[in-house]
DNA sequence: TCAAAAGTGTTAATAGTACACCCATGA
DNA sequence: TCATGGGTGTACTATTAACACTTTTGA
């Protein structure tokens, strides 16, 4: 027998930070928060954690049910539990973030959540605290791509230097050297060159890459 | 009104990871489990979430329960949650780790409670995912200390480059050569000499330095 | 022929690492 | 006088930062 009676229960959530690399930036999948309090505002994608499923289960679940994806790079950041966080009901959300190849993730159920990207660096308002834990997610993961290859779960399969560069330049929010930073990837030992040539993004051609495993 | 009726709720712990600084060894408090399940086992201090209380809030009351001190270093490590890491019921714990003075805590508070050091580096087996908590805290504060001057919390106000040398050894586990210590230790600015002189610990005398604030 | 992106080395500065001896003192 | 911890500098290595031009090709 517990002797935990006494104590009060809450709802926990889940809030996950979906990062995604569009156009030359990083971006976060928002949402239309689709009941009260806030419905309607915009939101990270969320929900509640159930009777028997851990709370890492319960993001992979949540992350699978708004994009189709399955074994995905997902981290928790944090738990939040300010008492008025959430307007409505106290609610203590645990955060995480997760990245994803913006070209795999299911567009239909995206478009029946009302899902879309938007850039990281020009957040619109969202609902509660969920600006925080989107800055939070966006230092942490400024940090940890300088010592590990989590580009290879934003990229495509096979992508040229020069997005890879655009990639940690707009994830460090730097511009970084072009001939520091091909050197530095090298010395990484993180990619191979395939032999195939990108002829999509310049008239010359660019040697396109993949990340080894 | 909120939609939230349908979901269960959880009781939620805050377990802190107390660290100290004792005897040339970084040290955790720990304590004997006061209620079941797990009653009599080693256990970290920890307590459950209030109902107008925010996380953080409850992670400073346990802390100021146990020890006596306010306005301490305290950070939030993560949030564990599988659903049987309590074996009596479901509880998520939001976990801490706080660093403190050991010469400042009220001892005769830690008595009631039957707290006590040991060493961080030889933890005996530990109630629950309490052991994995305390690695993970671990290797967090070795980060930590290689960029920001947290040692000012575990030190008494005054103390010797020695003893400063000592703490940065047994956080990081390694041994660092003691004039390359002292060389990195003031180009970081972190510190200053008092002009005092300890003699406890040695003949010659050693002077005394402070963070500053 | 020219615009646009690809590709390529060297040098300087900085940070980090390795290493050994004299000093002051109390017992 | 000697055992103990306090205090100091230099040379080498590795890492990081700064910097500019040629190549290829499609329009």
């Amino acid at each position: 027998m517990t002797a935990y009676k006494s104590y009060p229960k809450f709802f926990v959530s889940v809030d996950c930070i979906i990062f995604g690399f569009k156009d030359g930036c990083l971006k976060v999948l928002i949402h239309q928060r689709p009941y009260e309090p806030g419905m309607g505002e915009l939101s990270l994608i969320g929900g509640f954690v159930q009777k028997n499923e851990s709370v890492d289960a319960s993001a992979k679940r949540i992350l699978r049910d708004f994009t189709g994806l399955d074994n995905v790079y997902m981290q928790q950041l944090a738990a939040f539990g300010e008492v008025e966080r959430d307007p409505g009901e106290r609610v203590i959300s645990v955060v995480y973030y997760a990245l994803i190849n913006v070209d795999n993730y299911d567009t239909q159920l995206a478009e029946i959540h009302n899902a879309k990207w938007v850039d990281v660096d020009d957040l619109p308002a969202l609902c509660f605290d969920h600006n925080d834990m989107v800055q939070k997610a966006r230092h942490m993961i400024g940090e940890i791509i300088k010592n590990e290859p989590i580009g290879s779960n934003l990229l495509p399969r096979y992508f040229t230097l020069s997005l890879l560069q655009t990639l940690y330049e707009s994830i460090l929010g730097t511009s970084i050297d072009k001939r520091n930073f091909r050197r530095a990837i090298s010395e990484k030992d993180y990619i191979q060159a395939t032999g195939m040539i990108d002829k999509e993004s310049s008239r010359r051609g660019a040697t396109l890459y993949r990340f080894k495993k």
